[in-house]
DNA sequence: GCCGTTTTCGGCCCGACTGTTTTCAGTCG
């Protein structure tokens, strides 16, 4: 479940955004914005962490500092309970919208009563926000597009959210005497960007137990439906969750029904048909006698159908039934295959953990090579220059020398560090530094940060000039999309893709959850150019350098193999690739 | 509210863009 670390984050997250909101001091909220992020992204757990232990975390202070232990200890956070019952909760995800921020929010509730986003677009369309003071047409009209981009995510869960929460259910399930097995399927086990509702299976003989402990877990809000197969509750986290017990020998039809996708589905039961065989979530059977074949493992079903088992990343109908029968699918890459991540910050730029913290924890996670790429001057809020990106060069060179030799027990050896830096691809497809001073970098990423809004043209000879440039290696989250906040950018990805292949420039797919970029249509589509690819962090923090699973994860769902990732490769063959056919 | 080669006050990543204004507030990265 998460971190107490993350809980008391999302608290004074909170807090930030209501004294934001009810126009309280601002450089107040960003302290309490900035301590947010240092707890969330803070290596410890705070809960084992005393008063004095929290102040050491920067940006912690005595006020947070004892607000966060009166938190832990009693529960109770005073200060923020005093701004809730002055701001509905409605007005806070008001701010949740694209381009509306915590002052229009504050003069939608004050003017006009507004404290929900459904009563924000009834507002709308009764013309009644062109009356204010700073609110016109334009600005109506944007925020009515904000909230189509929010809804068109559906009220989904990022993956990283659900996946959470699904673990903990299925770890308190099994716990529970008469688990055979238990485990979740739907969209997760798939590996979607982004979840509707959490499936949950069991197999046992008797389902009421499960039931119970079930709709009892603290983070229920609501039991929705509770019968002796099914159990479907709304938990806390906006998240629905369905629990289904089933008998031990339907297991594999179960898994393979709730599994998904429901194309996917169609097609496999399509086959029985033309068996005469009837497949359902309690098995595969004969159609005429109704007698049970198969049931226990999905691997039987399949096998029976004449079809290997399929991964479920790969069960969307794309093409996946058709491999498997000519026994074509793709071994798939696994988090395992990894030995690196090639994007990564510290805070020498917007990143929390100073250089060695980062380095460290990466060397626990076994990666035999890793990157550091902070942001260049041309993102001016990160202040950088030359001298300290050549200061941080000589700490990176140092630490290799202590990580690049120290003797592991793995097969792996040691960690190797490569310096690198995050280039910003300006409107005209340049970056930052001329290409005397980029040479310099083991590994250079380069990614759009602003002037999302040129035309399609506009955007794409810039990527194409970012990839021809011979010192850019990766472009960074290639979309640019943030997941229920900002679309990607429109370019012809063809062209784009061509130009990948063509100059030797990797696409990332940018792992963190929130981000999930290039997404798996596009990886499918790229890699029919034969593009290569970098799965990295973009960690901002220690934490983050977990999320490089959630980038394997849409990898497997545009059915890269390990070769594809260029960071599946040994050091020697990774650094030939980053020289890009240049000389040296 | 935090922090300190400005050390108990007075700063606080800095700039662009947008839509509203006619000099600027709000939002974003």
């Amino acid at each position: 479940m998460a971190r107490s670390n993350d809980e008391v984050a999302e608290l004074l997250r909170e807090y930030a955004d209501l004294i934001a909101i009810t126009g309280g001091d601002a450089f107040k909220a960003r302290v309490y914005e900035k301590a947010a992020r240092a707890i969330g992204g803070h290596h410890a757990d705070v809960r084992t962490l005393d008063a004095e232990g929290l102040r050491e975390i920067p940006g912690v202070g005595r006020s947070i500092a004892d607000k966060v232990t009166a938190y832990l200890s009693t529960g109770d956070f005073a200060a923020l309970e005093k701004l809730r019952a002055k701001i509905p909760e409605g007005v806070r995800r008001l701010t949740a919208v694209p381009g509306l921020g915590p002052r229009k929010a504050y003069t939608l509730h004050q003017e006009l009563g507004v404290s929900s986003v459904d009563e924000l677009v009834e507002a709308i369309h009764a013309e009644r926000l062109r009356d204010l003071k700073g609110f016109g047409p334009r600005t109506e009209e944007n925020i009515l597009h904000g909230v189509e981009l929010m809804r068109s995510a559906g009220g989904r869960a990022l993956i990283d959210v659900a996946l959470d929460l699904a673990e903990d259910v299925v770890a308190t399930l099994s716990r529970i005497d008469g688990c055979l097995r238990c485990a979740y399927a739907g969209s997760l086990r798939r590996g979607r960007e982004t979840i509707g509702d959490v499936d949950v299976l069991v197999a046992a003989e008797e389902s009421g137990p499960f039931m119970e402990a079930f709709a009892a877990l603290p983070y229920v809000s609501e039991v929705i439906a509770r019968g002796p197969s099914k159990t479907s509750v709304r938990t806390d986290k906006g998240l629905s969750v369905d629990l289904r017990v089933v008998p031990p020998d339907s297991w594999g039809a179960a898994m393979l029904y709730f599994t998904g996708s429901k194309a996917h589905n169609i097609r496999v039961r399509e086959i029985a048909v033309r068996e005469k065989l009837k497949l359902s979530e309690y098995g595969l059977f004969d159609a005429e006698s109704g007698e049970r074949i198969v049931s226990r493992a999905e691997e039987e079903v399949y096998a029976r159908l004449g079809l290997p088992w399929i991964p479920p990343a790969l069960r969307e109908d794309r093409g996946e039934i058709e491999a498997a029968r000519e026994d074509a699918l793709p071994e798939l890459i696994e988090e395992s295959d990894l030995r690196g991540d090639l994007h990564t910050h510290t805070d020498l730029t917007d990143g929390l953990a100073p250089l060695e913290r980062m380095v460290a924890e990466a060397a626990k996670l076994g990666h035999a090579y890793y990157a550091v790429t902070d942001h260049a001057p041309n993102l001016y809020m990160q202040q950088m220059t030359e001298e300290r990106i050549l200061a941080q060069r000589e700490e990176v060179r140092a630490l290799d020398g202590v990580y690049g030799r120290r003797g592991r027990t793995d097969r792996r050896g040691g960690m190797r560090l490569l310096h690198g830096v995050e280039l910003n691809i300006d409107p005209d497809g340049e970056v930052d530094w001329p290409a005397g001073f980029l040479a310099g970098f083991d590994v250079c990423v380069a990614s759009i940060h602003s002037h999302f809004g040129q035309s399609r043209e506009e955007l794409t000879r810039r990527l194409v000039r970012a990839c021809e440039n011979p010192h850019v290696n990766i472009i960074g989250h290639p979309t640019t999309r943030i997941l229920g906040k900002r679309p990607g950018i429109e370019f012809d990805l063809d062209e784009v893709f061509a130009a990948c292949a063509r100059t030797g420039t990797a696409m990332e797919i940018n792992a963190h959850p929130n981000r999930l970029d290039l997404r798996d249509e596009d990886i499918l589509r790229a890699r029919r150019h034969g593009v290569r690819f970098a799965i990295d962090s973009d960690a901002h923090s220690v934490p983050d350098l977990g999320h490089l699973r959630f980038g394997v994860g849409t990898a497997r769902r545009g059915w890269l193999t390990a070769d594809e990732v260029i960071n599946t490769w040994p050091l020697t063959r990774l650094r030939r690739f980053l020289r890009k056919g240049r000389r040296g």
